[in-house]
DNA sequence: GACACATGGTATAACGTTATATCAAGATTA
DNA sequence: TAATCTTGATATAACGTTATACCATGTGTC
């Protein structure tokens, strides 16, 4: 075996024509049984594999979709990556993710290789802070994109999200009708779109229902630093009965802190999570979250890729999911 | 603007050969600062960007690497994940990630595809169960590859790893020091490369100290499980008083289950888990677990490669990381 | 003034595919 | 029998780069 076979070299051991052995391997055109076999066995017998940059170069086309997103090790991405290559996958269609950590240059790198790439089409979270030259390249590129969660304003793009305002009202309303009225929110640090959001559910439904005042609480989205935002929150409004949690890791925190006080989760002081992550279940005490199922939310995001590809030019689709509450041990009455 | 732009156009824009433009873009070559700026500039307001299926088809070299890995959500797994692109992106590489979730078809089908598609190099956690003619193609194909963790027997790949048997021979040791006699190991379903030389350690250290008998006890991956496992193994074996654990999930799973027997981790069984997960140091009680940091495995992996790449024929690296024991409060005296 | 040599630029053949047009030969029709 | 259609296969020009070889100039050197 000397040197990477190529068609051609299929097309001599079959002993047939180059373009006779590409119409095998892509199993288009009008070939006859015989040949077709013979081509087949030449290319098993030189373990033939075709070269996709040749292939998408020439014909313009590309299965490969790219999966822009900022934070890989958060469980809740990583169920979306898989309800969105689960999908794709049966399309034929290959996924590879890329980590932007949130970082608009790395993101910007990432987007850059993918077009050069000539990327089949691309999934996206965009970063807070995308400037606007990212889009621009896309839209001239001509990339089939569906935005993810993060919607840029004045995007002419696919989107696939969640009704942030929507859920944070829903959480909010169940704190109050459990007899709560100084709820806070905790969570997030920059204010993000999403963040925004879910923060203006939450407002809305605190003036609405007369509750209050709103309490906004900043915490890095790790456990430790929800524990110690909980501590100091408490510390700052010793009157805070109840906290909607921008996530649930956030939420899982604060738990600990509300036990490092001396109180008990539940009982002395409501959690509402986002998310709910795997870990959300079987915490102690289980939490009480706003759910969405991240594996369908994959593949939902997946199926309007799958449109776009198939329609290029077809209306632009906005889609966005409800979450739900889900009822578990760490909100009660006051 | 009609139609991507190519070399040709930016050629024409600046009013020199195709050769010269190319030469500009790539920096080589010998061309004089006026010239080189009129073909930036053209470049520039053409928003070209170059095409790198074409590039790297003729050129036969490719700046993208991908990194085959089993569990994207594992968050030791992210961690390695952030120190090789770290790495790697600095030296003007870009890391894409698939997901082969164990599967070794699914792998299969991403390795293909990477070599379709002629990317640069592979990092890659081989499935359990890998057919071996997928290590063939790799090497008839001439991919620059690593293996994580698992080394397949008898690859004539580069290698970077973890002393499995030394860090469990390590915990054992520990909590035989503690006076602990009836230690079990728990954790892990199948008969894993990794999870045997992890047993191994642990068998070894326990008859060379003359403990035992050596119990093994499975538990799928996760928390739940971790907790389910635990609480039928000491049913089984109400000796146990010490378990060393496949991994820190299903170590924080059994800390749950000791709970939920009414005793308390680290005073009534003590606990040792495996990867020092964050949640490891925030759980109460803190987990005492073996560590290696994720991050900088992650970037020996990427150094590996660097070294393969630049010398495609050097001689095959396998370098392996001893785990260090990180005392925390899971275990103590009997 | 003949020679070498450095400098700046260009023409052109690959790289491995696929799409298009074309062709030969046998089958079908009028 | 000539004209048309089908079937199965092929030749060839792209796709957008880069590497190689080459060709002009100018610049020293003896």
């Amino acid at each position: 075996m000397t040197g990477k076979p190529k068609l051609e070299t299929v097309a001599r051991e079959a002993g047939v024509s180059i373009a006779t052995a590409s119409q095998v391997m892509r199993g288009a055109g009008r070939i006859s049984d015989k040949t077709r076999s013979k081509v087949l066995k030449a290319a098993q017998k030189l373990h033939y594999v075709p070269d996709n940059r040749a292939a998408s170069m020439r014909s313009g086309q590309n299965r490969e979709i790219g999966f822009v997103i900022n934070k890989i090790s958060n469980p809740f991405n990583a169920e979306v990556i898989s309800g969105v290559s689960d999908l794709l996958e049966a399309e034929g269609y290959l996924v590879s993710v890329l980590d932007a950590r949130d970082d608009p240059d790395r993101q910007g790198r990432h987007i850059d290789a993918f077009i050069r790439n000539g990327r089949g089409g691309l999934l996206w979270v965009p970063a807070e802070q995308t400037p606007h030259k990212t889009f621009d390249l896309l839209t001239a590129h001509r990339i089939p994109t569906v935005t993810f969660l993060r919607r840029p304003e004045g995007s002419g793009f696919d989107h696939v999200g969640i009704r942030n305002a929507e859920a944070t009202a829903l959480a909010t309303h169940h704190l109050a009708g459990l007899g709560h009225r100084h709820i806070a929110y905790l969570g997030g640090e920059e204010l993000t779109a999403v963040r925004r959001e879910r923060i203006a559910g939450y407002e809305a439904t605190m003036s609405e229902r007369d509750l209050g005042p709103a309490v906004i609480w900043d915490s890095n989205d790790i456990k430790q630093a929800g524990m110690e935002a909980m501590m100091a929150l408490r510390a700052a409004h010793p009157e805070t009965t109840a906290v909607v949690c921008n996530g649930d890791i956030v939420a899982l925190g604060a738990c600990h802190g509300i036990r490092r006080l001396g109180l008990e989760p539940g009982r002395d002081v409501s959690v509402v999570g986002f998310d709910d992550i795997p870990d959300a279940a079987v915490a102690t005490p289980p939490l009480t979250t706003m759910a969405v199922s991240p594996y369908q939310l994959g593949r939902r995001l997946a199926r309007v890729m799958l449109e776009r590809l198939s329609e290029p030019d077809g209306p632009v689709s906005v889609s966005e999911v409800s979450a739900e509450l889900v009822l578990r041990a760490t909100t009660g009455p006051v």
